[in-house]
DNA sequence: TTAAAATATATGCAATTGCATGTATATTTA
DNA sequence: TAAATATACATGCAATTGCATATATTTTAA
């Protein structure tokens, strides 16, 4: 039986966590609003397209894609059944794992990630970019850096 | 016809963005992890009892509750719902406005808030409290503060 | 090696969400 | 003040998501 210091968030602490999800649903929604507005696919897909070109010839497992995006299994498996509709990827049997498949970005969706690149960076800069000089930008995504790589 | 100085983001720039979404990703599914577990409530509806709570007697209009929370107006309308036959509020008839409706927290919601603020404030100092110092809570928090504030 | 356990992926079904639109009332305008 | 417009809220239906479980391997252990 362990007993476990339950100390109560101190006001700075709360006003972290509160503004964090405001801001994240604020820029969200700008941000989704502009794809759809371009009608271009949701940034779900852009994240795989990305990850995917990074990827390259080689293409990733969707146990790895589910990793490095945090989507869910069935999220993974389903989106990518529609972007391999959409064209922009495709599926290829696994050589040395018959569970597995590969998944390797097409030219279409190479094109489609670099559409959508210049619409979501022109959001990206509009919604952060223009609001932070050069000094304030780095302490944030230094803080953002050091809590994300404390979530166990 | 508009001008408009077209500027990629920098890299900070987007480091912040991508950490924030990522941040947010991360923090929010442990911490609804955690509320399920306990099997309370999930944290939309936390916000709308603790806007409640706040309001007191007076309750709020539902309009006022999706401007404050952020939810789309159907989504307000349907969480309503089910809060009201959890019995966590009470919808009254608005005297100064036949279409609308006061929305005004129980005592059961009342409890239920608090007994939810025992978990959830835990579960942001795990998540949130113990990985920054004072000044760097302060920091972040004003950071995220301007970045709100700017948000048209 | 074979049976048991673990991993990779898919999918049926229920719950939730989003969109578009409906109904009722209030406000504005001609 | 009557018609037109706007606001407040609800809801049918389609799309998405979540959960649980299925299927097909692969890996581990007896």
């Amino acid at each position: 039986m362990y007993i476990v210091k339950m100390i109560k968030p101190n006001d700075a602490t709360v006003q972290v966590w509160t503004r964090l999800l405001r801001l994240n649903k604020i820029a969200l929604k700008r941000v989704e609003g502009i794809l759809k507005k371009e009608k271009l696919p949701a940034l779900s897909w852009y994240d795989i397209l990305l990850e995917l070109e990074r990827a390259g010839a080689e293409g990733l497992r969707p146990y790895e894609l589910e990793e490095v995006t945090l989507l869910p299994q069935y999220g993974v498996s389903r989106i990518l059944e529609k972007i391999e509709k959409a064209g922009y990827l495709q599926r290829l049997t696994c050589d040395d794992d018959g569970r597995g498949q590969s998944v390797v970005i097409t030219d279409a969706g190479l094109k489609m990630r670099q559409k959508m690149w210049s619409v979501y960076s022109a959001a990206i800069e509009e919604v952060v970019g223009t609001n932070l000089n050069e000094a304030e930008a780095a302490t944030l995504s230094g803080l953002l850096k050091d809590l994300i790589s404390k979530q166990s």
